[in-house]
DNA sequence: CGGGTCAAGGTGGGCA
DNA sequence: TGCCCACCTTGACCCG
């Protein structure tokens, strides 16, 4: 018990997408990885009492895994088990053992409990999927992210897996796109924020250079007018006064009042 | 040796 | 009710 499962306990951080970006979100019923960066943000952070890890009741006696519940146990030939053949230098452990992956010849059976060549039982093993397994799982995962069962039992023909670790591997594959989409919208979430806060200050410093001017005895008459009436060209400068009619007026009015966005370039000059 | 990665275990939820 | 999913966690392994 680490670091992690204190901290994950109820710590939240949200990353909630309105509108566009939902309908791309990897658990909706589309299951699409989301690519879509055009979306309202919101970022919640949130600390959850109710997240219980680890100490929920049972709902399947051996869900999934069940079945091949043994499917930890791997045979990692001449490097498993952390037997003598640790000793030897890590490079050359690594090359066994990508000479050894390449022979794919290291998944034993599904129901057996076997021992290694040091005669130690095997626990919980590391399989580690080829280069070609590798490759073609992500060849078919570009082709859609979710297997129904019929694509499963043959693309597990096809690398010499059991279904399950087909599915285990497109379950965590998903998951690695969603952090990693994640971590994409959290930084856009960062750049909007510092845009934002950056166009806050200008703002704030804006009204009070007005409140300043406001206070003058030598104010234009122009600027005695309520200050809803008034706007100031963001290029030129120059006030109008949108309740005039007059031709006296200093520059000529938009119909529609500027807001301000921070992801598009500034409008153009009036 | 600490941290990162990844396959797999465990659990709750949605759906047909 | 069973299946499949997301999500969280665990443990083996790798790397600097």
């Amino acid at each position: 018990m680490g670091f992690d499962s204190v901290c994950n306990k109820g710590l939240v951080l949200e990353l909630g997408l309105n509108s566009s970006m939902v309908e791309n979100n990897p658990t909706n019923t589309t299951k699409k990885p989301c690519n879509n960066l055009n979306f309202d943000p919101t970022l919640t952070l949130t600390l959850s009492s109710d997240h219980d890890h680890g100490v929920n009741k049972r709902k399947h006696a051996c869900v999934g895994a069940g079945g091949d519940h043994h499917g930890g146990l791997y045979r990692q030939d001449s490097v498993s088990g952390g037997g003598s053949s640790f000793s030897v230098a890590s490079v050359s452990v690594k090359r066994e053992r990508e000479v050894k992956s390449e022979e794919s010849e290291r998944v034993i059976s599904a129901t057996s409990v076997e021992e290694d060549d040091d005669g130690i039982i095997n626990g919980r093993k590391k399989l580690r999927l080829t280069k070609a397994q590798s490759a073609l799982l992500e060849q078919a995962f570009k082709h859609h992210s979710t297997l129904n069962p019929k694509q499963k039992q043959e693309l597990a023909r096809e690398l010499k897996l059991r279904p399950r670790q087909v599915e285990v591997w497109f379950q965590n594959r998903r998951a690695r796109t969603k952090l990693k989409q994640t971590e994409v919208d959290c930084e856009y979430l960062k750049k909007c924020c510092e845009t934002l806060k950056e166009e806050n200050t200008r703002l704030h410093k804006e009204l009070q250079e007005l409140k300043a001017l406001k206070m003058s005895p030598t104010k234009p008459l122009y600027m005695q007018l309520p200050a809803a009436t008034l706007t100031m060209c963001p290029s030129c400068e120059r006030i109008g006064d949108t309740t005039s009619t007059t031709k006296t007026r200093p520059f000529t009015m938009d119909t529609k009042p500027h807001f301000f966005n921070p992801f598009t370039n500034p409008s153009p000059a009036c």
